[in-house]
DNA sequence: ATGTCATTTTGTAAATGA
């Protein structure tokens, strides 16, 4: 089974790379941010095109900023449209979190505020929001969050700590709120498989050609309870999807998982009666 | 680099957010 996570920074603009992405990669879950749609929105424009690729949907969005949603054709059931006690953002509840149950996991696609600078608002409303986020979690063995963080969890995450000392996404207090949500049992999926690479980023600024060389973050995160990180085969950023034409500024990040051994596996193919020959050698 | 992209509007240029 395929999990994926992208923040697409606007569903519509991004139809067109979405919906190639989709047919090219075959996930079966995906969570989606950024779609900045409202429900109708997104459902006028992608809900004809996901059935047709086999997905249901569940959509939470406001319409000009944020959104969330989990694409799923492995089921898609008990679906929660706000984190229990999310704070709101001046009278807003914004669209930064969804839950269903999908193949046996229960998915939360997350967008995490992004603070802005330590000294606003907006960053205590994050601080709130990650704690929301931890209580949140009833079961973290079968647990996966996945989403746009917005934290980058170590220094080796950010391509210069130093350009980013001040900034939000690397200070203490959102990188132990981080903490606190995987001391839960969660387990960074990526960095798990990767312990010791550097350069693994999923988000990369428009400006000054980030892209180009390279310069990025890892914010973009899979946190896997037990049961589904121990079946993790692979994990990885789809750095393709962030280049030509019209790309997100994030690229997806995807999680291969191994079946389940007490499930239904489906049925076995027995193999060939007779050994294929191999020509001879010359 | 103040470098881009997406959204919206007392709208067609400027603001806001990331």
């Amino acid at each position: 089974m395929r999990l994926a996570t992208w923040n697409v920074n606007s569903a519509l603009v991004r139809l067109p790379r979405l919906l190639p992405w989709l047919d090219e990669r075959n996930p079966d879950i995906v969570c989606l941010q950024e779609t900045k749609l409202s429900d109708e929105a997104f459902a006028d424009a992608l809900a004809a095109p996901l059935a047709e690729r086999g997905y249901e949907f569940a959509h939470v969005g406001e319409g000009r900023w944020n959104g969330v949603a989990i694409l799923s054709r492995v089921g898609l059931d008990d679906v929660e449209r706000q984190l229990p006690g999310a704070p709101t953002f001046g009278d807003v509840l914004e669209a930064r979190a969804v839950t269903a149950t999908c193949g046996g996991l229960r998915v939360t696609s997350v967008y995490v505020p992004n603070g802005r600078t330590p000294d606003d608002p907006h960053y205590a409303y994050k601080l709130e929001w990650l704690a929301a986020l931890r209580d949140s979690v009833t079961d973290p063995a079968t647990t996966v969050i996945a989403g746009d963080m917005n934290i980058a969890p170590t220094d080796v995450d950010v391509w210069d700590p130093a350009v980013f000392t001040e900034s939000t996404h690397v200070t203490p207090p959102e990188r132990a709120a981080l903490a606190e949500l995987v001391g839960l049992g969660l387990i960074d999926v990526v960095r798990a498989k990767w312990p010791d690479h550097d350069r693994i980023f999923t988000y990369w600024d428009y400006r000054a050609g980030r892209f180009h060389q390279d310069l990025g973050m890892r914010i973009d995160l899979v946190l896997a309870g037990a049961d589904p990180a121990g079946r993790v085969a692979a994990a990885w950023v789809d750095r393709k999807a962030r280049k030509g034409s019209g790309p997100s500024d994030h690229a997806p990040v995807i999680v291969d998982l191994d079946e389940a051994l007490d499930g239904d596996i489906g049925p076995v193919v027995p193999p060939p009666s007779t050994p294929k020959k191999l020509p001879p050698r010359r």
